[in-house]
DNA sequence: CGATTAAAGGATAAAAATTATTATTCATTT
DNA sequence: AAATGAATAATAATTTTTATCCTTTAATCG
């Protein structure tokens, strides 16, 4: 397990135990919601506070050390900032998986057609994993 | 202004004045929060309850005759369902528009190449819009 | 129409989610 | 090891959303 102490601290995030088992959870299950992260912590912190969960995502998504992933008809999840990339959400089980698609033709139809200067794409595709088909 | 009495009827909603205002709000905004669809909404009714204004929103959800459009950094809004489409938003301004792209190509690579029955797109395209450049 | 009835609205309380406050504890620097 | 600024826990406060209860009204039918 790779151990995040100086990827915090470059991110000015000082490297608490609490915060490195956010990011320790953040990497194995890739997308998580406030609510399940809480659920998790309080496993290992028995005695963890919401507000801190609350106010080191918040700190986390300032410094981009994680993004958050809005989802159609489900909460809110975060995941550690990777590159670019979309998703896939499965409306039977909730999975949630990344998925690498070239959006550049998109983008670039866009800026010209709409006069848009387009910095950001986010992509949700929603329906039925190989698992629940 | 078109009528919406017989549109709200087709999908088992009584036609009510509320619901009558409400449809034409969003007929007149394109895209608007639950915030700011009530304070448009207590100008014509003075008294409203914004337990109203959740109790129509969700039940409009569900007979789908509306749909939300949740937003990367911004409340999620709200619009009459139409045609299958795509937004911008603006990140200075705030501005939400519609945009028609295909994206069939896409969804057809998801389906094979990651064995995932896509059934909806969710596209959100932010950067800054043609006015605040 | 005018009565009937199921549904909707308004007022309000309750619950859930999020943010703010503050004393205490801890990570980092010296 | 001590100092210090930042993070945590506990808690309160605020915001957002849903539930309840009673009154009002839209739709139906004679
Ligand atoms: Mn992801
Ligand atoms: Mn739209
Ligand atoms: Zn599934
Ligand atoms: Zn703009």
């Amino acid at each position: 397990m790779k151990n995040y102490t100086d990827t915090l601290r470059s991110h000015n995030l000082k490297a608490t135990p609490q915060r490195l088992a956010i990011t320790d959870i953040l990497y194995a299950h890739g997308h998580i919601s406030i609510e399940s992260l809480y659920d998790v912590m309080i496993k290992k912190f028995s005695s963890i506070s919401l507000a801190t969960i609350y106010k080191n995502i918040n700190l986390m998504l300032e410094n981009s050390f994680i993004q958050e992933v809005k989802l159609p008809n489900q909460k809110t999840v975060y995941e550690l900032t990777k590159h670019s990339h979309s998703h896939i959400m499965c409306d039977r089980c909730g999975m949630v998986n990344d998925i690498t698609i070239d959006l550049n033709a998109i983008v670039n139809t866009v800026s010209t057609l709409e006069n848009f200067e387009v910095s950001k794409a986010d992509l949700v595709l929603s329906g039925v994993c190989k698992n629940c088909a």
